[in-house]
DNA sequence: CACTTGCCTAAGCGCTTGCTCACCTACAGG
DNA sequence: CCTGTAGGTGAGCAAGCGCTTAGGCAAGTG
């Protein structure tokens, strides 16, 4: 149900999870985790989404936990990538921030339910698994300081605080997978076009079409 | 500890609660909530900060889900006010959306732990009690809308999209909830005037000082 | 004085939780 | 054919959960 309207989207999600049994395993928490929240989940009703007994999940994975860890770890993983290309790629400043406000915001919405657990349900992970997951934030975060800091210097945007906007870009795209709807009115495309748009705004780029 | 730290902002919290006892009741449900979140505190939890016995709570709370409630609710007037206040006030659109953005990001910066309980802890409510909440933000989401309205309807503002730009504003200020830390470098004054510049440039706002 | 009222506790009930354990089945290799 | 391995189940344990109950104590009122 859930999980199908998210797989419509770019690729087939979790595929490099293995063996068939552990991906229907945490794409069953994945939709468990972002409906109630990962507290709120028990052990029994994720494996009852995956058609199996309560002790099945305890086969694949040693914890509760460590089903979030890996969830988690994966889905920060593809958002540093998609961070990481667009601040590599070619172009002037302003259409790299925009390349990349555009496919973060794309995956948030798209995969909204996977970012949901991604983005807040940090603190339910243990203290070693928690530090290794800040790690990849901060990365991206790094990310997109980066592609500001071109502009500015390029001349191309006007940023009085660059660590300050930084956050607040991010922000604003994180927080889509908390408010974005299915049922809603807009695409995960538009809200990307939307929000690229806000952005160039809020770095003071020069409107480009 | 936690609590005195949001104890020094603007007013005295949580004063319209009373007795006392189920006001310290109700700060330690506050301080349990935001650290752990709804699902993973107990009452046993709650009671104890309160320096009570766990059936201490139910003289003065039918339900933990009503503490959340009370919760909510308070947190949702207060911050409704805040919009609304701006919104009704004197001045350009640009001056009243500023005043509502600095106030409001400076709320959810200075009591947190209030904000993130009342804008992520939604769900943890009951049917009726969630459609009652669900009420009041809408009214808020209507507050900024009026004024962005407004700008435009002036030629103050460059809006392409106004309930796209509305949401976002919101996200923007309601986000800093999730990662505005008091350890941090930035004061819930600073956040207030850097998000009020942001905003004003989103809506295309010509820069003032 | 007796009696009510407001606030609190110790004990614990019924249930659910994360997780384990003994056992089962299908199938591949020798 | 036997045996090892991978992947599964039903039953259930210890712990912890939200919440209730019976009762205690101090203050206010006739």
């Amino acid at each position: 149900m859930g999980a199908a309207q998210e797989t419509l989207g770019e690729e087939q999600p979790w595929a490099e999870v293995s063996p068939d049994a552990a991906r229907r395993l945490l794409v069953a928490a994945v939709e468990a985790f972002a409906e109630r929240g990962y507290h709120a989940t028990t052990t029994r009703d994720i494996a009852g989404r995956a058609g199996m007994s309560p002790a099945a999940l305890y086969i694949h994975y040693k914890t509760k936990e460590e089903l979030l860890h890996r969830i988690s770890r994966l889905g920060h993983d593809k958002a540093l990538t998609i961070l990481r290309t667009a601040a590599d790629g070619d172009g002037t400043a302003a259409e790299r921030l925009s390349a990349a406000v555009r496919s973060f915001v794309r995956w948030h919405a798209g995969h909204h339910m996977t970012a949901r657990v991604v983005q807040y349900e940090l603190d339910a992970l243990g203290e070693e698994h928690r530090t290794e997951i800040v790690a990849l934030r901060r990365q991206s975060d790094a990310a997109v300081r980066e592609i500001i800091n071109d502009g500015v210097r390029a001349g191309e945007f006007d940023v009085p605080d660059v660590p300050g906007t930084t956050l607040a870009v991010l922000s604003l795209c994180i927080d889509v997978a908390r408010w974005f709807n299915v049922a809603g009115r807009r695409t995960p495309d538009e809200v990307g076009a939307l929000y690229a748009d806000l952005v160039l705004r809020m770095v003071g780029a020069s409107p480009q079409k």
